[in-house]
DNA sequence: CGGCTTTGACCCGCGC
DNA sequence: GCGCGGGTCAAAGCCG
């Protein structure tokens, strides 16, 4: 506030050449202004009694004008002061509402460049080869503050965001392979590029697609060296050696890549003797609490119902980065301005001539290495610290994925949560804390550990288990948001039409896949609702550990009662119970029944 | 005893 | 051509 000074001569009697004193105060203090009058008035009232002593009616006379001059001037200060009070008022009504304003502006600034920094982190990413791709991950609290952006999007109230944050993972990437591969193969080169399916999510695989899987070195390399097979980068927060993803591996190989203490474990699919499909398991480095998985080929033979649905996101991240590379930009560009918004963000690196173009989708990424494109769904960053990811998503951010399957995070109630552990986890030598375990759970994305020999490779870094929590969306949210991202987006209209049939249609996992060559699976029988609820159920009987399947078994069975509701939710993550996170054949013999 | 994991060796591609 | 690193092989060991 500015300092309105008057200066008030208070003179004497200017006949007698009296001193002048000048009074300065603020104008908007009143207390300034009444301490002035005071001194005014005693300063006249000192000199009116030391000339009583020399009484005089004349100068009593002079005095009574002194009083009544000063009074007059006491009136005038004090419409002065009102004035400046005034003013005062009218600065501080005039800052309020400046202040409203540039705030209101400030938002609208931000909101415009939630999108330009995506562009922008986007260049940052294009140094590394895997560019992250977080599917909507985002915390309790950030995904309150996404509220806004999504909201259109969503428009679900709290109490399904369990449920679609496991969906929500199969919307933005899950593609009915046929579909979404004709219409994604639609450039040349991918007509002989390899299928990058890890997973195919149905056993329609079309014949020219297996017969291209071949997996004798002869056949494979026919292919052309600078198209090797599309990988498919899987981040997530686990606490087991490897993640459930349904299917059936066996190791193969460890090896200590180069830049990662961490050991990176080489994995085939054992499901059929002839799948060429590959995948590599390694903790991340920088947060070892994040289990890298990447998955290569392309599934020869029909999934269990279990394996469809990490086949089916990896499908459609694989559809889309060959779509990537071989459409046109616009057409990804398109997809990604339109659907970043909608689909919690897909981060597509796509590489053209010697720079790569990146489109943002807040927690996927696209990017082409070399030799092997890949494409990374990261689980475990927020969307907003999208680009913290590795290092400061796992500390800071709550874990709390809003849009998609959580593969590490779980609520104070979570399996994880050691107050909801098993007592007999609490002396698990590789689990830190925890402790020993009988049966993995069922459930999609089920986390499931690995025996203990391979275990092992991992104990340092199973100390830094943490407390997280699933949040999920609705089914219907999701599916709102595909909806709403198909009807902004042209291009990709067809792809996520697929991705929604595949979701809707596969409602009730019936059929589909096959059970494990080894240990049946009892829950593949049963629809999405009663599988998640018989999960939960075997959870808490069997000691489960896994991961996803503990979150959703977890969701389900709060979004409805217990195991009573049975909601019929679409199997996208319906994996089987192995006995280790590889799901190896071995591994099904103790399937829960 | 069968099957899986482990692990050192080997192969291959790539960069210098 | 050499070295490095990634990926795979396969024998040995382990486990149920």
């Amino acid at each position: 506030m500015e300092a309105a000074a008057l200066e008030i001569p208070v003179s004497g009697d200017p006949v007698k050449g009296e001193e002048t004193t000048l009074l300065k105060f603020n104008g908007g203090d009143k207390r300034g202004v009444c301490d002035s009058m005071k001194v005014h008035l005693m300063a006249t009232a000192e000199r009116s009694s030391m000339e009583n002593n020399s009484i005089d009616p004349s100068t009593q006379k002079n005095q009574e004008d002194r009083i009544k001059s000063a009074k007059e001037e006491v009136g005038e200060v004090r419409e002065e002061n009102e004035r400046l009070k005034q003013i005062l008022a009218k600065i501080k009504m005039d800052y309020q509402s400046l202040q409203m304003q540039f705030s209101e502006i400030a938002q609208h600034e931000e909101a415009k460049k939630s999108t330009d920094t995506i562009l922008t982190h986007q260049e940052e990413e294009e140094e590394t080869d895997l560019v992250s791709l977080s599917l909507g991950r985002v915390s309790s609290t950030e995904s309150k503050k996404d509220d806004k952006k999504t909201s259109f999007l969503s428009g679900k109230g709290k109490g399904d965001e369990k449920m679609d944050e496991g969906l929500a993972l199969g919307l933005e990437c899950k593609f009915e392979p046929s579909p979404t591969e004709h219409m994604m193969n639609a450039s040349p080169e991918n007509s002989y590029e390899e299928p990058k399916e890890e997973e195919p999510s149905t056993e329609t695989w079309p014949p020219s697609k297996i017969l291209k899987m071949g997996r004798s070195r002869d056949e494979e390399v026919l292919e052309p060296t600078h198209l090797k097979k599309a990988r498919v980068s899987v981040r997530a927060r686990c606490d087991t050696p490897t993640m459930n993803d349904g299917c059936q591996w066996r190791k193969y190989g460890q090896k200590i890549a180069k830049g990662n203490p961490c050991p990176r474990a080489y994995y085939r699919c054992t499901v059929s003797p002839s799948c060429p499909v590959r995948k590599q398991v390694q903790r991340c480095a920088e947060d070892t609490s994040i289990l890298i998985t990447t998955y290569e080929g392309t599934h020869n033979h029909p999934l269990p119902v279990s394996a469809t649905a990490m086949a089916s996101t990896t499908s459609a991240a694989a559809s889309m980065l060959r779509s990537g590379s071989s459409t046109s930009q616009p057409g990804m560009e398109a997809f990604a301005t339109s659907s970043t918004a909608n689909l919690h963000g897909l981060n597509f690196s796509i590489p053209q001539n010697s720079r790569s173009q990146q489109f943002y989708f807040p927690n996927s990424s696209f990017s082409t290495s070399n030799s092997h494109p890949t494409i990374t769904l990261d689980l475990t960053a927020p969307t907003a610290s999208h680009f913290n990811r590795l290092s400061s998503s796992f500390p800071s951010a709550p874990r709390y994925p809003a849009t998609c399957l959580n593969f590490s995070s779980s609520s104070s109630s979570s399996p994880l949560d050691p107050s909801n552990l098993p007592t007999s986890w609490g002396t698990l030598p590789g689990y830190g804390a925890l402790s020993s375990y009988n049966k993995n759970q069922i459930g999609p994305f089920n986390f499931g550990r690995q025996p203990p020999s391979q275990e092992n490779i991992y104990q340092p870094y199973m100390q830094k288990i943490n407390n997280q929590a699933p949040s999920q969306q609705s089914l219907t949210e999701t599916i709102a948001t595909a909806t709403k991202a198909i009807a902004a987006d042209p291009t990709f209209r067809s792809a996520l039409a697929a991705v929604i049939t595949s979701l809707v249609g596969n409602a009730g996992g019936a059929g589909g896949g096959e059970n494990h060559v080894k240990g049946e699976n009892p829950s593949h029988n049963l629809k999405w609702g009663e599988f998640l609820s018989v999960n939960s159920a075997l959870a808490s009987s069997h000691n489960g550990v896994g991961c996803a399947s503990s979150y959703l078994n977890r969701s389900s069975s709060a979004n409805s009662q217990q195991q009573g509701n049975l909601i019929s939710y679409p199997p996208s993550f319906p994996f089987s119970v192995p006995k280790s996170a590889s799901a190896s054949p071995s591994d099904h013999k103790d399937n829960i029944q």
